[in-house]
RNA sequence: GCUGCUGUAGCUCAGGGGUAGAGCACUCCAUUGGUAAUGGAGAGGCCGAGAGUUCAAAUCUCUCCAGCAGCACCA
């Protein structure tokens, strides 16, 4: 007999070699209808496998949050089969789960179209119609091996290999069809359902690897129930509406072409946004105490070399000969020996460069530099991404050089001052991750602890939850990663803390301690927003294009209704101009109705109405972006409202 | 950078070996109206770039370039 127990702390007697699947039968049938797997002390494992003396074991019901992983693996598992029911020479690589889906990699010499998923996901609810069981095996490496490469599964084979000794080699059949797989599995291709959904193709390298072979990925969506699966697919939709590079071009904000790709070209409307979250956030940064700074951005790679960018960020860096190129035939002829000037990619090194304009005493410290630096980096072309991933781009970056021992006031500076940041531009939702020491670094472990521990404590000591993510740390230190959530649940990394011990040093940061001897400060390397035209690609995104007041480009429209109440619409914008409000009337002899529609399109925030009533009674009759009504109101009261409104968050309330 | 797809008017897109098409936007004219499209007329294009096949190429072929999706990258 063996002892089980159960999740309320019960404990109760069964037979040797029980199953999962039996027990919960012999608790009660309609559980058991229920069940698709368990967790055997904490693991989730097959319903089919025997229980042990001692196990702690749980039911996972098709609807728990756990089974969705296993709804989504199996779904792949039926993925595979049906591709090689489809096209039998296909070889299958893996398939694993992923946030909201999981994908099959397969290695194929032609890859699939659009209209195969079609195909594809027909034959995978015929399969999943016939319900056939997941059974296990356990085979032995040459078994399978041998059966694996007869079959012409070489990529298994290259998986199989790559099994650690001592774990055992398992087989996952679903009737004929079996692939090798860890587990576990529910009890049949039917527990998986039908909410699911082939979303895309794509090219995706063998073990992740740009030199391996180019395999053709399928991309799925499941879930437990179709509702699930009809609110993932709306959500997915109403991204494609968000994306800012379609409301850029809507709202004429901005655009790129060619001859300057991944870099922006700003136009009025969107530089407003621009400038007013700049000004924004030098408030910000100024009330806490950092000096703004400008440095060069055309920097001789000697300093480059010394900083050790050189080295480890080449590939990513505009190098410029200084020199004047001689021509022939309009072609350019560069010498070859010209010294050799680079972008900045960084602005690390250039505040290294003010830091070290006289002599720092440790009275100095900690001394915080802010830059709204414009950094240009070579990225691979595929990267490029509208403003989310850009050559040219503005940090709204920082450097804070102390002692070790201020690193932990100074993280706690930090974090409130990116909350109340953070909080004000309306993410109010912000994970946060602490990246520790990978396995190629510099410095001492001894600073690496210290640095750590400096971290993670000043977080707690503020009430901060965050996760640890291992190994994951520059090599030069330790760093905070500041992820937000934005209106429809995704996240955005915007801020960082990245400690570093190894620049100040290279480039011969120092100052003089209380005993007057040389040290060398601690660099902490901050940003909040990240870069701003990333950011303002996020604040598009989050807002669908409906900017809060402040950052509305323009902020109201004044339509008159007929063109002889033109001069008190023209007196009402100057009223909200002479307020700073950016205001324009609308005096095209078209409908108001038009009018409405069209500045409404335009997510103007404000309309301002003015018909022959409104002109006597020195009123406006206000339509607010979104609503359906309107309200009539005293010029001056509105007015008043909308200069409230457009206050930045950090001047409200002041 | 890799794989796949795409590139025609400002935008969204149709067409496809032999005068280049639509809707919206734009310009002009009429219209003066009460909260999401008033009517009419007009203008607008090296069909991404280069080469090739052909009597003839926007259309077929090749090479580039850019965009999109994913991968890789992301100090």
């Amino acid at each position: 007999m063996i002892n089980v127990i159960f999740p309320d702390g019960a404990t109760r007697q069964y037979a040797n070699g029980i199953t999962g699947s039996e027990l919960v039968e012999s608790i009660s049938k309609s559980l058991a209808k229920k069940t698709v797997a368990m967790r055997v002390n904490g693991e989730l494992s097959d319903l089919s496998d025997e229980l042990f003396d001692g196990a702690k074991i749980e039911f996972i019901l098709r609807d728990d949050e756990a089974a969705l992983e296993l709804i989504r693996h199996d779904c792949a598992h039926v993925l595979a089969e049906a591709v090689q029911e489809l096209w039998p020479d296909t070889q299958v690589t893996i398939g694993p789960v992923i946030e909201n889906g999981f994908y099959y990699d397969f290695a194929r010499d032609e890859p699939f179209s659009m209209e195969d998923l079609d195909k594809i996901e027909k034959r995978m609810r015929q399969i999943i119609e016939r319900g056939a069981e997941f059974t296990k095996e356990i085979w032995s490496r040459e078994k399978a091996k041998q059966v694996f490469a007869t079959k012409g599964e070489h990529y298994k084979v290259e998986l199989i290999d790559a099994i650690a000794e001592g774990e055992s080699v398992k087989i996952y059949k679903q009737g004929q069809w079996f692939d090798l797989c860890r587990g576990p599995h529910m009890r049949s291709t039917k527990d998986i359902g039908q909410a699911f959904k082939l979303i895309k193709v794509a090219g995706a390298y063998w073990r992740g690897d740009s030199n391996n072979a180019m395999l053709s990925r399928i991309y799925g969506t499941a879930w437990a129930k179709q509702k699930q699966l009809d609110d993932y697919l709306h959500m997915l939709e109403e991204a494609e509406k968000r994306d800012h590079r379609k409301l850029g071009r809507e709202l004429d904000l901005f655009h790129f072409q060619e001859e300057a790709m991944g870099s922006v070209f700003w136009h009025p409307n969107g530089h407003i946004i621009y400038n007013a979250l700049e000004q924004y956030i030098r408030r910000k940064v100024s009330a806490a105490d950092y000096k703004e700074i400008k440095t060069p951005e055309l920097i001789d790679i000697k300093l480059w070399k010394k900083s050790g960018h050189w080295a480890k960020f080449r590939e990513n860096m505009f190098v410029v000969p200084d020199e004047v190129p001689s021509m022939e035939n309009d072609a350019p002829i560069l010498s070859g020996d010209a010294k050799l000037m680079a972008l900045k990619p960084m602005n690390c090194p250039a505040h290294v460069q003010i830091f070290n304009q006289g002599i720092k005493s440790y009275r100095d410290l900690p001394l915080r530099y802010a830059e709204f630096g414009c950094c240009h980096r070579n990225e691979a072309h595929g990267a490029l991404h509208g403003l989310m991933r850009v050559r040219q781009m503005t940090q709204d970056d920082g450097h804070i050089f102390c002692t070790a021992e201020q690193i932990k006031s100074e993280t706690e500076n930090f974090c409130d001052l990116l909350d109340s940041i953070y909080h004000e531009l309306g993410f109010d939702e912000v994970n946060i991750l602490l990246a520790t020491r990978p396995k190629v670094r510099a410095g001492s472990d001894e600073v690496w602890d210290l640095a750590e521990k400096s971290l993670s404590e000043a977080l707690s000591s503020t009430g901060r939850e965050f996760k640890i993510i291992e190994g994951e740390g520059a090599f030069y230190g330790p760093k905070l990663e500041f992820h937000l959530k934005d209106a429809i649940g995704r996240t955005w990394q915007c801020g960082t803390l990245q400690l570093d011990f190894v620049l100040p040093e290279r480039l011969e940061a120092s100052y003089i301690d209380k005993d007057s001897k040389r040290q060398t400060p601690v660099m902490l390397h901050r940003a909040i927003l990240g870069s701003l035209e990333r950011f303002i690609g996020i604040l598009i995104e989050n807002h669908a294009g409906r900017m809060p007041m402040w950052l509305a480009p323009t902020q109201v429209v004044v339509a008159p209704i007929t063109s002889d109440i033109d001069d008190y619409a023209i007196k009402v914008v100057e009223q909200l101009k002479a307020n700073n409000i950016r205001a324009i009337s609308d005096l095209r002899s078209e409908k108001i109705n038009y009018k409405v529609r069209e500045h409404s399109h335009a997510k103007v925030p404000a309309i301002f109405v003015v018909g022959k009533r409104e002109a006597e009674e020195n009123t406006v009759s206000i339509r607010r972006l979104g609503s359906q009504g309107q309200s009539v109101m005293a010029l001056k009261e509105a007015i008043n409202n909308i200069v409230k409104e457009a206050q930045p968050p950090d001047l409200k309330n002041l």
